[in-house]
DNA sequence: TGAATCTGCTGAATCGTTTGAGCAATTGGA
DNA sequence: TCCAATTGCTCAAACGATTCAGCAGATTCA
């Protein structure tokens, strides 16, 4: 079936319609058909409806290669995680950033291409090529670590590049994120403030992502401007489950009297509750708990973890918004902008009875 | 060319480097450099590995709108989603699934494009236009209704396309999904036959998808084929959280000593969880509990739900390299092929004892 | 020595679209 | 009546990569 003959003009059935189909059918040149579609100005009104209908008829819908070669530039924007693909790419987080980015790209009728790291690390990465090859016009990069070289070329590279979260050592670089520090300061202040707590323990991140370094930052600053005097631990996870578990068990051992604890995301929170319940700890009563995401994972557990609502779809929708502003010249430079976020509350601190 | 002055050959920093940029600084043809570049034996070996060489140099990728013109398909494919975003994009099954793609084509070097229906529903769908456009060489469809117009059209569209699930009134079509029949059978099995449970409900998704069908099939299939006679109830839910609790309570209603549930999904397992705690019912012990999916939701529950697992990962993987032989003609038409399931027994059903 | 073959490249055409230049017909103004 | 301006289209030239026919020069064989 691959075969295709000489191509009769116009073959109805044969493959989608080309312009050259359209302007035999109505009998004017691809380039009046091209620029009736356009709606230029110098083509008379009748000509365009017979186009119009005609393109209708043969359900023509231009090709993508021909215009982006024509044009220089696609309609497309790549969303790319330069993480290997089994850590951050499952991750809840990512999906709710995809769905905010598609549901912006679809209102501007643009394509989304996702692109993980290849398996290799010597080769070009695979988001490397993507924007090489011109099959995006630029692209949106999630959750990279603040060392990784990659992102720091692609934004030098020319290429319209949009960045999720902070980037303090890259200026120049436009970013949309959120205020992480701001809201680890508000998650351990609920904890210092409203419930009285005074021995706590952070389960943070891997220190080599911003992410991680800003909720820590938040949790120490929260600790700092407590008027009554806290003590505080500091346990390094990797954003997982196990590292939650024992990264909770390091803080007990560590810090004698642990009142309450304050993982940088919720999995770590939940393998943390998983550690405290196994050692016969209750939470909130013994151990308070406090998380960071809530994507789902902090409402589901038995307490029900509380968190920091992070609106990642919002994140994704503006991250996108910000990069056709770019692509298109439409925009101030804006360089970086936060969404809000907000402190749930729900059992592990305390606040509500647990069921 | 008259023109050649306009651009002065390969200027280093401007944009992405094309074929005649490499000819130029080697000293050849365009021609002989794709060519090169493409190992063809009439290439000498000297030539070669200076195209390589420089290619490497400047960074060179090709055009994909070129290539993609000239030969005629693209080097992406589609992953439609023709639900609603908010429905089934947000789901975690479709992350997985999504994962699975992504691995495979990252292993075959091709670029993954995600697609779901714009709000408008006169328009023409969204991937329907990237279909037509050509930007993508073929698509994996997820998740359809089983009354879906659009994806019969895509089917019988001449573009190869890949359905996930099984549907069984589109024989020609090219599917991969799993023995939803099986596994439900097996889920009502094991509290029939293992547990000893005589009146079971089930709470079952919307009837107009397949996988809905099936699942509530499975569940008469087992049922009648007990020795022993077993009472059944349905409650016909959306496969959400809330609907999961409005039918448990349907159920309760409609039969009077109900002794276990099957849920066609974990969310709707898990509403049905909360309502019937909200009533002092205890799981597993005053009625046990058995969910379908396996996404994290039922494993963080307490107590955590026991579930047939769905192997989203593989199934996405699979339909890519479906997919790929599809395009490249390299494989027999299997019409449908299906991933194996497995029964996860955790506590909701009562094999474990709830911490 | 001359013809056939092989080797290594060039030139031109092509994919489908866009766009500036330009041409023929019509209309307007003086 | 004649020169302009306007209208409505056509032509040709790109965009970048691929591919096939063909052309020199070198090599082989008779």
């Amino acid at each position: 079936m691959a075969a295709s003959e000489q191509r009769p003009p116009a073959a109805p059935g044969r493959g989608p319609a080309t312009l050259r189909d359209i302007a035999s059918v109505v009998g004017v040149s691809p380039s009046a058909v091209s620029m009736a579609l356009a709606d230029h100005p110098r083509i008379g009104r009748e000509t365009k409806e017979a186009v119009r209908a005609a393109a209708r008829e043969l359900g023509y819908v231009a090709n993508s290669a021909g215009r982006a070669l024509r044009s220089g530039g696609s309609t497309s924007i790549a969303v790319v995680v330069p993480n290997t693909a089994q850590h951050v790419f499952g991750h809840p987080y990512f999906m709710h950033l995809l769905v905010g980015v598609t549901a912006a790209a679809n209102a501007h009728d643009v394509a989304v291409l996702i692109s993980t790291n290849p398996a290799s690390d010597h080769d070009p990465a695979a988001y490397d090529r993507i924007l090489r090859s011109r099959a995006a016009a630029g692209a949106i990069i999630a959750s990279a670590a603040i060392n990784d070289p990659n992102v720091s070329r692609m934004v030098d590279g020319g290429l319209p590049v949009v960045l999720i979260g902070r980037y303090p050592h890259l200026p120049h670089a436009v970013s949309v994120g959120m205020d992480d520090i701001a809201g680890a300061a508000a998650a351990t202040r609920h904890l210092i403030v409203d419930h009285g707590l005074r021995r706590i323990g952070h389960i943070s991140g891997p220190l080599e992502h911003q992410t991680a370094l800003d909720r820590y930052q938040g949790f120490r600053d929260a600790i700092a401007e407590s008027p009554e005097p806290c003590a505080q631990a500091l346990a390094v996870g990797d954003f997982g489950e196990e590292a939650g578990r024992a990264c909770a068990a390091q803080l007990l051992e560590s810090m004698p009297g642990l009142e309450a604890i304050f993982a940088a995301n919720d999995e770590m929170a939940y393998g943390a509750l998983l550690e405290l319940r196994s050692r016969g700890l209750r939470v909130p009563e013994d151990v308070a708990l406090v998380g960071y995401d809530d994507f789902g994972v902090s409402r589901l557990t038995t307490p029900a973890i509380s968190t920091i609502r992070v609106p990642a779809e919002e994140l994704g929708r503006q991250a996108a918004e910000r990069l056709f502003g770019l692509i298109w010249g439409t925009d101030e430079p804006v360089t970086h902008e936060n969404v809000p976020i907000e402190l749930v509350t729900r059992e592990s601190c305390g606040c509500r009875p647990a069921s």
